[in-house]
Parts: structure tokens; C-alpha cells; sequence
DNA sequence: AAGTAATGAGAGCAGTGCTCTCTCATTCAG
DNA sequence: CTGAATGAGAGAGCACTGCTCTCATTACTT
């Protein structure tokens, strides 16, 4: 069973990626399996932030690692593979960055964490944007991310956010403003009562589905600027629009300014 | 000067499109000439809705017309340049849908038509996911569509929206709510001062600020959905968010509720 | 040390974008 | 109405892609 050993070897690859070094030593060729495999991805990173995902040809990562092209295959099933891996990949390093911004605030300044955590997922996207494109951008021709193995890492921030926000409220800081508050219906309020049985959440539908909102808005925010929506000169001061975007957004999530009393 | 003929014919193409007869009868050559560029044209926009911005290929267009691939060149010079009549031919109709379900709510109810607008786009983007995802997904590889031919399409919508805005400031009926309206800094009053010269705008500096707000937010919200952001079954009942959200943001923007008085 | 399993090379298939040349029909000018 | 200019299509070809298959070698395991 080949393809179980690839797998296998794949696993192996991703723990060495998050964890360093392989956790446990193994065989030495399950070892020098694990490092072409990272090779491979590290080059594979490489030449999607410089060509962008569409471009990313397993025959010149292949020139790269200076091996012909059929030897890539025994690492990587296809092309797919290769960018699921990738995927995986910039999901976690955008996680781990997000994660880094939110924890270097103080805990009961949510305010100041859903801020850090939007300004991190901007200058991440700004400073990866072929990485953030495959993200967050058109799905790749024909290719549909296997679910079972990106689910995880694709809901890094989302769990963040949602983790400052039910926070903010079990803190008594957290309550919708503006003259709406829109009636959440039957079917909408389904789900977001699943949403809150899966992650223990105490936030109430209006403001589950306004933060549902901040969190698609702050990555339409983002997706407009990395994807050139604003066209080259319409807006120059973007970080000053994007300060005042996520302002707006802590208010509709239902964030309080700092030191503004609910 | 064979560049400038092939420009003229697509020019002609596009009139074609738009006003759906030639404008000129012209000589019969060119008649024939425009036909075949609006065939390649549909084929494209075929092959784009089924399988997606990266995987259409000339050749296969080719195919489909009944010639062989070298004779498409006559009519398109390359890829990118279906790519960009694809573009165009896209965002038109986005417009068009846009324009039409916009109309069709009398003028004075602004919450109305934006809501009109926000589900027209939703709508056609969920009608056509692939020509969604070529105008407003991650840019197609290395391909940069050219500001000259696409500024006036692209901008339809935002166009519209600002239209809403604008109009309902001027009836007395915009103003911002929540416990922030955040100081615009200068650099980007700047920006919108320049915009608001630009379309002969009224709105205020944090009104035009949070209208690009709802912009953008309306944007990430159809994006998520159309990109499956959202998982297979998290949102089940996802015309109610979007509906949820789409009075949100009108409040974000600024627009009363339907009879609300301001 | 022998046997086995992983590895890489190489050839090959089908597809792509794009260029070039050649032929033929249409159109236009004199 | 004839001859030249022009446009259109065919076909070959180049360089590239993903991917499969076979074959020899290499490295590891027992």
C-alpha cells in the first residue's frame, strides 16, 4: 500500500513543520523521507509567494531539489497534495501569527485584542499574498481542499476571534449598538445554536451573527487591499481606512472602546 | 499594424454585446469578423462557468468553434486577452443585474434599494461562481487585468452603492449610530475628499468611511459564501445570514431602517 | 551477507500557450 | 474585370505542464 506510506511520511513531514523536529526519531530513512518531503514544501512556499498558486509546477520544484521530475511523485501524490500541504501550511503560520498579536494584549482588553488580531491578519496577507490568495481567494481550479485535514488549522482565527468576543461577554463588556438589531431568524438561529453548543459559547444569536459579520468583513477588508479591488490610487491611506474599518467593526461586533464603560 | 485591427474588432465585439446588433453595419468582413470574436467570447464564457478561470484554454475554445487553435489568435491575442473580454463581458452583466434590482425599488426608500443591490450580488455571484471568482478572487496568475478596459466596468457596483449613499445624505437620511464614529485621519480624508470630488459626493468624511465599510463587508460576505469560507454545514440557513448581515450593514452605513425616522 | 523495499532516472503520453509558415479565399483598387 | 493586397485557417513545431510506467541502483532490514 504505497499510498498509506506516502501519507504516512506526509504526517510525519507536517509534525516536523509545527514541531521542529520530528517527535519521535523513527527509522532513518523515515527520517531523510520526512526531510525531502519538507524540501519540497519549503520550495513549494517558495515558488507560490513569487508565481502565486496557479503557477506552482511540481517539474520545477522537482529543478529545484535538483532531482527529475518523476522522483517528486514518490513524496507527493499529485499537485493536489502538494497544495493542500501548502495550505496546511500557511493556515498555521497565519494561526500562529494571529495567535502571537491577540495573546501580546492584555486578556480583558478585548477591544485591544480583536484589533491586534485584525492588524495581524492584514500584514500577514500583505506580506504573503499569493499565500493569502490560496487562503481566501478563488479556489484553485478544480481543486477542493480536503476538509478532514484543513479544517483545522483554517479555523485558527476564526476560533480567536470568537474566543475574544464570547469573552468580552462573559465579562459583561460585550452589547449590540445601532439603531438595528435585526430579528435572527428560525433557520439562522439553528445554526448559530449549533455553533454555540460545538465551541461552549455563551454569546446570544444577535451578537453571534454580528461577529459572524466582523469576521467576514474584516477578511473582505483585507481580500479588496491584497487583491487590488481598490485599484492603484483610489485609496493611498490604507492602513488609516483599515484602522477606521476595524474600529466600525468592533462597534458592530459589539466591542467597546478601550476604556469606554457598556 | 495588425494589433490595432484586432483592437478595433473587439471593440466592435464589445458594442455588439452591450447593444446586442452592431452599431455600424460596416463592411461585411468585419461583420463576420465581430461575430466570430463574440463566439469565442460565449464559448469562453462556457468553458470559464464550467470549469473555473484556470483551466480555460484556447485550445479548447478552439475546439468547440470548429478550428484549429493557431486561427483563435487572429481574433484574441492571447489568453489574457479572452481573459480581460471575460472580465468586462462579467462585470457588465454584474451591472446590469445590479442596476435592474436596484431600479426597480422606488427611489426614495435607500434601504430598500441597498438591500436590492447587496442581494443582486449575492445572487449572480451564487448563479455564477467561477465569473465571480475571476473578478473579485485572488487575481489569476501573473495576469494583471488592464485598468484602461476595466475601471469602467468594475466599478459599477461600488458606483451604485455611493449613488445610494450619497442620495439618501442628501435627503437627510444618513447618519451614523453606534458608540463609535472614529476620527478620520488625514491621510484619509484626503483619499475621500479626492473621491468625493471625483462623483460630486456630499457625504461627510465618516459616512464615506463606513460606506466603503459596507462595501467591502458586503464583498467578504458573498465571497465567504461563494468560496464555501463557511464549511459544508455550519451555515445551513445562509439567506438569513446574509440578510441578518446585509441590515447590519446598512446600519453601518448609516441608512435608517425602512419607515425609521432618523 | 542476502533479500527487500525505497528511490531516482528516463521515456513517454496527452495536454497547454504560442509562433511561424504556407495556402487559399475574399476583398478592393485600378 | 483583372491583379494585388488582405484576412483567415491549417499545420507543424517549440517549450512547457501533470502524470504514469519501467528499469536499475541504492540503502536498509533481517
Amino acid at each position: 500500500m504505497p499510498e498509506d506510506r506516502i501519507e504516512a511520511g506526509i504526517e510525519a513531514d507536517v509534525d516536523a513543520l509545527s514541531a521542529a523536529a520530528a517527535s519521535r526519531p523513527r527509522t532513518p530513512r523515515e527520517r531523510a523521507r520526512a526531510q525531502t518531503v519538507a524540501d519540497i514544501v519549503r520550495l513549494g512556499r517558495e515558488h507560490l509567494a513569487l508565481h502565486g498558486a496557479a503557477a506552482l509546477s511540481l517539474r520545477a520544484v522537482a529543478r529545484d531539489l535538483g532531482v527529475v521530475s518523476s522522483a517528486v511523485y514518490r513524496y507527493v501524490e499529485n499537485r493536489e497534495e502538494l497544495l493542500t500541504l501548502l495550505l496546511i501550511d500557511a493556515y498555521n503560520e497565519l494561526g500562529d501569527e494571529v495567535d502571537a498579536a491577540v495573546g501580546a494584549v492584555p486578556e480583558a482588553d478585548f477591544d485591544g485584542r480583536f484589533a491586534a488580531l485584525g492588524r495581524a491578519v492584514r500584514e500577514w496577507a500583505l506580506r504573503e499574498p499569493s499565500r493569502y490568495a490560496l487562503l481566501f481567494g478563488s479556489p484553485v481550479p478544480g481543486y477542493r481542499a480536503p476538509a478532514e485535514r484543513t479544517t483545522g488549522p483554517g479555523t485558527r482565527v476564526i476560533i480567536a476571534l470568537i474566543g475574544i468576543l464570547d469573552g468580552a461577554f462573559r465579562a459583561g463588556r460585550l452589547a449590540a449598538t445601532g439603531r438595528r438589531s435585526p430579528a435572527v431568524a428560525a433557520g439562522l438561529a439553528g445554526d448559530l445554536a449549533k455553533i454555540r453548543a460545538e465551541f461552549g459559547l455563551a454569546v446570544p444569536d444577535d451578537l453571534l451573527a454580528r461577529g459572524t459579520l466582523a469576521w467576514t468583513s474584516l477578511f473582505g477588508a483585507v481580500s479588496f487591499e491584497v487583491f487590488g479591488q481598490y485599484g492603484p490610487d483610489t485609496f493611498t491611506a490604507r492602513e488609516e481606512l483599515f484602522a477606521h474599518h476595524l474600529a466600525v467593526l468592533a462597534d458592530v461586533a459589539g466591542l467597546p472602546a478601550a476604556g469606554a464603560a457598556v
